[in-house]
DNA sequence: TCTTCAATTGAACATATGTTCATATGTTAA
DNA sequence: TTAACATATGAACATATGTTCAATTGAAGA
């Protein structure tokens, strides 16, 4: 199984190094979290419509086009991810963005989508 | 089912300002696809590994620890997504990075990891 | 042309993921 | 404390996704 790639044609030396700067699997792991949790069209609406202002689950739901139990689920999701933080406030839950590393992140693919 | 929300706590100014900065869906898809084709540690390794030099698939395999067949899938995915480039080189195949944005983005989020 | 070998592709499988419906929390106002 | 209601959670389902094995393609040298 391994002895296919012995006789194959590897550059020991680039891959050596390339194994050496490569970040931590933890990392890699992290990196991957943060890049998934953005990858769905329907949480990442979710993370735009934040982008602006504090919004409740309702107004994200309307925003959306969702209903408030799938709107929470989403929002757990990124709550554990550390993307969004809440503030109760009466009847409502308030939402908004966590990081600011996450807003550059989300503003800078968005300016890479629109060239 | 829609009625649901017309009785809730629906901000209408909020949600419609909102609404009106929203990017396209084409946008939000677009955004979304690059996050995900990140967002695998496997490809995300890949690209990584990309990075520091020009690798063939098969250091790439090395370096990953996989098999060529599986690495070719997803350097297939990453291509298609405008994410790598190749070049044929004799037998081998040459890979590298394809989008400066991409490699930025890269190494925001990995910064972002290493605090 | 034939052989070797790196890379690619196809198909099938197992797993992960998002969504939905139903139910449970928890807060406010009466 | 009760009723009303915003949000959260659980479980089940359908779908999407990554991986694997097997077969194919395409390039280089004999």
């Amino acid at each position: 199984m391994n002895d296919i790639c012995l006789i194959k044609c590897i550059d020991k030396k680039k891959v050596n190094r390339t194994l050496e700067s490569m970040p931590d699997y933890e990392v890699i792991a992290r990196m991957a979290d943060i890049f998934k949790v953005l990858s769905d069209p329907s949480r990442l609406k979710i993370v735009l419509a934040l982008l602006d202002c504090e919004l409740c689950v309702c107004d994200i739901a309307a925003v959306c086009g969702q209903t408030d139990s799938a709107i929470s689920h989403q929002l757990r999701i990124l709550r554990t991810l550390k993307i969004v933080k809440n503030r109760r406030k009466g009847k409502s839950v308030f939402y908004t963005i966590d990081d600011d590393h996450v807003t550059a992140l989300i503003s800078m693919s968005l300016e890479h989508v629109n060239h």
